[in-house]
DNA sequence: GGAAATTAGTCCCAATTGGTACTATTGTTG
DNA sequence: CAACAATAGTACCAATTGGGACTAATTTCC
């Protein structure tokens, strides 16, 4: 890499980081960057060649790998707004990836499924993201994944009942 | 797992997983779920407090914690879009928080820098990140943290450099 | 050195987004 | 069982967002 200009010693394009990666500082912004970094490319593949919001997108998987059956168990598993979702479920019937029928028990809420095509859909989805995984998990050795995984898990399961705000910082504020 | 339909004796809210957490079955997905769990508070909170936007905040990180001194190298860093960068520093230079002086060896660009309140405003932002750190850190030992710390420390690093898309299903698509 | 290409940053504006109000249905309570 | 509260989902619309055109400065290439 030749980077003659002006220039100087060091790389002039990735500044770079005022704190030691090998401390525990900044973990959670860490996970954050590399998170969307995985997922960026996902999403504008996605779009690019499937028309798919975000949501859609989120949708589509939730109906596959859990056991949501209506927009309100999406919005709770996701956190997505509701009306995004809403949003998105439309699409997906108007397009043909779900069927929605009026839950008999309560007929505020309806029953989503998706159809045959949806399915597709969702094996290609997949597909990008076991792509993207086998790059990430490139620089770790089958023990390490392995590692990685459970300690992963250890971390994420009991995220779902992470408080909103543990709120210390409430008392000051409201104005800058 | 049983799901007799209509309830039963399964908490009915958090639809469970349909794929066993203990593979490496999506574990990008899993991080991003994590990602935002972890970010979601944090970002409602400093815009709630601080009435700041989220590239407010990545661009006051990124002057704090990197050697980035221009919009343009925190696009790069960051690879949030060129207008919302400019805005941020726009806002951020109004409401006092950094200044920006126009670089002499080339004059497109201004080099940015935090004023002093603008570091007190980044030590706010810092704090809530460590309390979020704290929580997402609990269920790990000492060990664990460094074990985890260093595999998410080997995986993000190459990530600066993964290809936007590795190409091979471009064939295709274009069209539903 | 000058034309063409590239780059930093801003501006414009159409599209997306998400808060809020709303409807319809169900649950609760005296 | 009437009144009230809570919930599923949709509609509306103001605010945010980000792509792309644009300006100004710099680099490249002949």
């Amino acid at each position: 890499m030749r980077y003659t200009k002006r220039m100087t010693r060091t790389f002039p394009k990735k500044p770079a980081l005022r704190f030691d990666p090998g401390s525990l500082a900044w973990i959670g912004l860490r996970l954050t960057v590399l998170s969307s970094r995985y997922m960026a490319p996902v999403t504008a593949l996605l779009e690019r060649d499937h028309g798919l919001t975000r949501d859609d997108v989120t949708v589509t998987i939730c109906l596959s790998i859990t056991n949501a059956t209506s927009a309100q168990e999406i919005v709770r598993y996701t956190g997505r707004p509701k009306n995004s979702v809403s949003r998105a479920v439309s699409v997906l019937e108007e397009r043909g990836f779900l069927r929605r029928r009026t839950d008999a028990s309560d007929r505020r809420s309806s029953t989503l499924a998706l159809t045959v095509r949806g399915d597709r859909l969702f094996d290609r989805i997949a597909a990008c993201f076991r792509e993207r995984d086998r790059l990430m998990l490139a620089p770790l050795s089958p023990r390490e994944r392995r590692d990685f995984n459970r300690l992963l898990d250890r971390i994420a399961t009991p995220s779902a009942h992470w408080p909103a705000w543990q709120d210390s910082g409430t008392s000051k504020a409201k104005s800058a």
